[in-house]
DNA sequence: CGAGCGCTTGATTGAGTTCAAAAATCGTGG
DNA sequence: CCACGATTTTTGAACTCAATCAAGCGCTCG
């Protein structure tokens, strides 16, 4: 659990006892590639921290088409906040993109932990709202910009995931064609365009 | 303050003890059409309750183009919680598409209140949790539906706001230009629809 | 009562999709 | 470690939805 102490204890400032507290609450899990982790019409029970490896929600439209919401690589965590919260059923898949490690978090933990402690409380909030940040972003980002400045938006927030994620997963995240995509991408590439790790 | 009061009392659970001591708190103004209530660059220090008329947030693109985030009729808060919580400058204005009448609420009240009142806190997290929802339906709009359908979910979920709000701003607020609109809308009486109260 | 704003309509353009198929890459078993 | 099948990416051509540009209509409000 080195990632998920470190994202506690560090970012968060709970000391060694808090953290021991707090640990005995969680649990530790593996799951292959192309494992499940939620399903639509689950409650979602938990949250997930990454450990290490890749998550992905994404949701799957009446045309079958996969729109994915959201990547979850180390330090990071997924779920679905409006099934947890509302106790509604989800409209999410949650599922690996790599042979993943993380820690599973009880919804209702992070609702107790928040009513006892005050500090674990606006880190809950602060988290929440991250979450409305980054989805506010996006909309602006799915209103205003062409897929290739989509594109050129992720490659610099999401420079690690470049290299982890398939190309047609990062065109479904984008709202565009993986077909579309390839040709942004081309088009970058005349115009001599490299991601620095190139 | 009827509305607000009936807000905090009957929907929230507020007794007439608590409710005054909000009251004291919070103050009642009124501004005319057209008046702003938040430039982008300032922090935003407020949430404001409608008690009669409508309110709107947008940002201006690079292009000089107008994107309507949220409008708020009557019983309905708006501000720009990612600048208020995080105090930073916002990229938001707020302001009034018809005279309005609303409950100014310090940003620190907020805050505050969460922190001495449990049942305040926990409404202001359904209030958090619910705006994450409404921004994830919006992403799945976005991504999933062409213009008429995103037209048709704001008529069912809107259909007051179709009185009073012009029509170029549905357009702005669903991200497509007002005379791709009028075009969804004369194809859609083509085809025979007609709103409810026509 | 006229100037301006909002809405409509038409013609054209363009970004991105769709469908199809080839090329490249990946991964798994022999 | 190689080879073969599957998956992913690329490329091409036709098409589609919505944007853009431009003009005209009608209402209102100053």
């Amino acid at each position: 659990m080195t990632n998920f102490k470190a994202y506690y204890t560090e970012k968060y400032g709970l000391n060694e006892t808090q953290f021991e507290e707090i640990k005995s609450l969680v649990t530790y899990k593996k799951i292959e590639k192309g494992a499940f982790l939620l399903h639509p019409g689950e409650i979602c029970q938990h949250s997930f921290f990454v450990e290490k490896g890749l998550l992905r929600s994404y949701t799957i439209d009446e045309q079958g088409k996969e729109h994915i919401i959201q990547f979850a690589p180390e330090n990071w965590i997924i779920s679905d906040r409006s099934s947890s919260f509302f106790n509604e059923p989800s409209e999410f898949y949650i599922d690996a993109i790599e042979d993943t490690e993380f820690i599973l978090i009880d919804t209702t933990f992070i609702q107790k932990a928040s009513e006892l402690s005050t500090s674990f409380r606006q880190f809950n909030d602060r988290a929440l709202q991250n979450h409305i940040r980054s989805l506010q972003k996006r909309i602006n980002l799915l209103i205003g910009a062409n897929a290739e400045t989509r594109y050129m938006d992720f490659i610099t927030n999401y420079p690690d995931l470049l290299l982890r994620v398939p190309q047609w997963m990062i065109a479904s995240y984008l709202g565009i064609t993986p077909e579309s995509l390839s040709r942004v991408r081309k088009e970058l590439a005349k115009r001599n365009f490299k991601p620095k790790f190139d």
